[in-house]
RNA sequence: GCCAGAGUGGUGGAAUGGCAGACGCGACGGACUCAAAAUCCGUUGAAGGCAACUUCGUGUGGGUUCAAGUCCCACCUCUGGCACCA
């Protein structure tokens, strides 16, 4: 019978919909595993092979766990907020909640023909108000605790398109959709207290079983630093200024000041500023470098500013009098939008100095070969660390400073102009100003609008539907207006994993006993791109509702691993927005969906990039058509023969660690080497080929299933792992390399646990490498290797 | 510039300090076939030799070791992340 592999895919597809196979169970007594993948923000052009290459290594992994006999959570959901859809929807005229709804089933559709073993009862949808209504509540939670709060911000604007734009969707200062270069617009915008929980994510990553570069790219992320703020007087005018700095002992050695162009001190002194005109046109200039490009050239651009002419301050430590300039490599955001610079211990500052002729003024020197202070007061003598402590001792005895950190992070801008995102459930009231909803008014669902095109001015299209907006102030019941912007597409990603485990309940959003069952996610799959912004987001909120007593796990991720990149062909990657992606289910067309898996894992290492090829496919493909063969020579024996002892155990040994370690490439030379002994040997017992397909069963869940059910009439979801015999790993005659000097010689069948006497007798009487030859030393490792040194 | 990771045949890639190149692809030769596809068998790191074999070989240069792709030092290249963050 040929291997129709159409048929029996979709046949044990059919039969894990009907039975519900991969359920996960809440509170089963068996051990819990929690498989955790990111879920994907579902677009018309559906599933794509760079999101294959995830999902299959993660659907793997899934179902090795479920053999090994445990309880595992593999649950699918969906990110369905935000512009894609939107954008989409708008494209083609369509609602996006219709969009989404058809994105989601072709989505569903796609990963049952590729065989991924979710539990189908725990899918979540962002876009459900089910699911938003909590996303809703954390808000509320957040703004109950002082972590939520409206003020004034740049954010991307399209001229074009009229639309405020996320950092994501206008890179390198263009506009996604239209290519138009992108302005900053001020804005009353939401913002999330995110830095208030630096301190906890830094000790969380710690804690973590991240590799080095995800733990190394979530701390740079939050970049902390350690220094202080010191305050200088200006000369003309009594008004005091605040400098960060991680350098507080190289106060001595400050030569001028700089203060980032938009610095508003600047305004309020341009009287005194001679020169005031240059300082206009030197805003000018950079503000037509969009911030994009400022940071791109940031690294090797020529050093820029303008010295304030009539505005100078004071060293509050030496009282000197020090130049102020405006430069843009000082930027507004990060610390206080101002600098001292020491020009002698700081290469910027230096690089600056030099360009514009300011003194140089050496602070540290080497003195019998110790870099210690000089000409620098009550520091003179210590070294970099005593005299940080000394001037920060100082400075805050006198009250002109003190310790600081600041974060690279900035507060999280938390809020879109859209209409497809979740409501806030906040109402503006011009007498009780920012009133929450009650809890039990959640969800606030979005109105349905016809015309959700975003207004000229970047208002949300939600502002146009009034009757929507407009309301009564639930505290004093004069007229009010509710919020009009949304919620950023990453608020949904931000918990999701949580509803996971209770995906349906109606008073939390998780049942605290399910997560105490379910805890930490065991493992975390999913693309480097995410370590940071999406991780460090769900990290802080998960943080914030453990503080809150609502969640139990103060580690949302136990382990994370990262999915390399799929290439085209160029080495570029693989992408919808690029066209250069490929359509899983076209390939679905030609090769089998245990092919395709197959393949995938075959490719390589799931950490690192891989370049897409279907060059290999025949091997698997051919492989498999092995495996359905096997019927042919299959022998009518439950045992294992004698044969096939040795080879059956190491596999199962072998493969059992490397699926451990998510090294499934292997796992299929492993499965490949055992097919060619059979073929070799031109039968397999019934005993051996359960093993076998068992193992098979991760990678090519459907012809293994298929053939199981047939052959012993029992599913193959239903039974373990096999185990192996220690005691039959190796054959009792094997193989020995023998070294002469180090250099392979030989090799020699030896009976297993030879002595080294009666080895060395037998390389004596069967070869003539030690004729003549003086023995110096022998190495001997039992059953490994004889090296023997001659003179 | 800083941080992390990686450099192995024509190619994807294997190797707890112990036979480098497993397994697959491709290529070449053969069987089957009128022929082709599919399938099966064999060869396939380089150089030398009729051969048994010999020499070289894991980015480069040193080192440790009986033994190094693997450990140590220095360097080169590539990939990813961060980057005028004070």
């Amino acid at each position: 019978m040929e291997y129709d592999y159409k048929k029996i895919e979709s046949e044990v597809q059919a039969r894990w919909e009907k039975e519900k196979t991969f359920r996960a169970i809440d509170f089963d007594k068996r051990k819990k595993y929690f498989a955790l993948m990111e879920f994907p923000g579902p677009t018309a052009k559906g599933v794509h092979m760079g999101n294959v290459r995830s999902y299959i290594p993660a659907d793997i992994n899934a179902r090795y766990h479920r053999l090994l006999g445990e309880n595992v959570l593999y649950p699918i959901g969906y990110d369905a907020f935000g512009l894609p859809t939107e954008n989409f929807a708008l494209k083609e005229k369509i609602h996006p909640a219709i969009a989404t709804e058809n994105n989601i089933k072709n989505f569903s559709h796609q990963f049952s023909r590729l065989g991924l073993s979710f539990d189908w009862d725990r899918v979540v949808s962002t876009t459900d108000a089910d699911y938003y209504k909590w996303t809703q509540f954390i808000f509320l939670k957040l703004f109950e605790k002082g972590l939520a709060y409206k003020d004034y911000a740049f954010v991307n604007y399209c001229p074009n398109c009229q639309v405020v734009l996320s950092n994501e969707d206008c890179q390198g200062g263009k506009c996604d959709r239209c290519g138009q270069d992108v302005e900053q617009k001020q804005r009353n915008v939401w913002f999330l207290k995110i830095t208030e929980y630096a301190e906890k994510m830094l000790k969380l990553i710690d804690e973590a079983d991240y590799s080095e570069s995800v733990k190394m790219a979530q701390r740079n992320w939050i970049g902390k630093s350690e220094g202080a703020l010191i305050d200088f007087k200006l000369k003309q005018a009594d008004e005091k200024f605040k400098i960060f700095t991680t350098r507080p002992d190289t106060i001595f050695g400050v030569t001028f000041m700089v203060l980032a162009p938009e610095n508003p001190i600047i305004d309020k002194y341009k009287d005194k500023i001679s020169n005031f005109d240059e300082v206009l046109k030197y805003r000018e200039e950079i503000k037509s470098i969009t911030m994009f490009e400022r940071r791109e050239m940031q690294a090797n651009k020529e050093k820029t500013g303008v010295k304030l002419n009539g505005l100078s301050c004071v060293n509050p430590l030496t009282n000197e009098e020090v130049p102020i300039f405006i430069a843009d490599y000082v930027v507004m955001g990060y610390g206080t939008g101002a600098i001292m610079a020491v020009p002698a211990h700081d290469d910027r500052d230096k690089e600056f100095a030099i360009k514009f002729g300011v003194e140089i003024k050496e602070v540290y020197k080497e003195v019998d070969g110790k870099e210690v202070a000089v000409n620098s007061d009550f520091i003179n003598g210590l070294a970099i660390n005593e005299a940080k402590e000394a001037v920060i001792k100082f400075v805050e005895e006198k009250g002109i400073g003190q310790r600081k950190i600041n974060y690279k992070m900035q507060e999280w801008a938390f809020n879109r102009q859209r209409y497809w995102g979740e409501p806030f459930p906040i109402i503006e009231c011009s007498n009780c100003g920012f009133v929450p909803l009650d809890l039990k008014d959640l969800p606030l669902t979005l109105p349905d609008m016809e015309n959700i095109k975003p207004s000229a001015d970047g208002d949300s299209p939600l502002c146009k539907c009034h009757e929507w907006v407009n309301v009564k102030c639930p505290k004093c019941g004069c007229d009010a207006k509710r919020e009009t912007d949304t919620m950023p597409q990453w608020a949904g990603s931000s918990w999701y994993w949580l509803r996971y485990i209770d995906p349906k309940n109606d008073n939390a959003l998780a049942d605290m006993d399910k997560l105490k069952y379910w805890g930490a996610v065991d493992l975390y799959t999913g693309g480097s791109e995410h370590v940071t912004r999406h991780m460090i987001y769900a990290q802080f909120w998960n943080l914030f509702l453990y503080d809150l007593g609502l969640v139990p796990e103060r580690v949302p991720f136990k382990k994370r691993i990262c999915c390399g990149l799929l290439l085209d062909s160029d080495g570029k990657k693989m992408s919808k927005s690029k066209g250069n992606s490929l359509d899983p289910l076209t390939v679905l067309e030609t090769y089998s969906a245990d092919t395709l898996r197959m393949h995938l894992a075959f490719m390589g290492d799931y950490e690192k990039a891989v370049v897409w090829s279907d060059a290999g496919m025949a091997g698997c493909e051919r492989f498999l058509d092995k495996v359905w063969k096997l019927q042919e020579i299959l022998q009518d024996d439950m045992q294992i023969s004698n044969n096939h002892e040795v080879d059956l155990n190491v596999l199962i040994k072998n493969t059992r660690f490397m699926y451990d370690n998510f090294s499934h490439n292997t796992v299929v030379s492993e499965l490949m080497k055992f097919i060619n002994v059979i073929y070799k040997d031109n039968y397999i017992t019934k005993g051996e080929l359960k093993s076998f397909l068992i193992i098979l069963n991760p990678i090519a869940p459907h012809i293994s299933s298929y053939l199981f059910n047939k052959i012993y009439g029992e599913k193959i979801e239903d039974v373990l792992f096999p185990e192996y015999d220690s005691t039959k790993l190796e054959r009792s005659v094997i193989n020995i390399p023998i070294q002469i000097n180090g250099k392979l010689k030989r090799n020699i069948d030896i009976d297993k646990g030879i002595s080294e006497e009666d080895l060395m007798a037998k390389v004596k009487a069967e070869t003539n490498l030690l004729d003549g030859k003086e023995i110096k030393k022998v190495i001997f490792v039992k059953d490994k290797i004889l090296n023997i040194i001659v003179a």
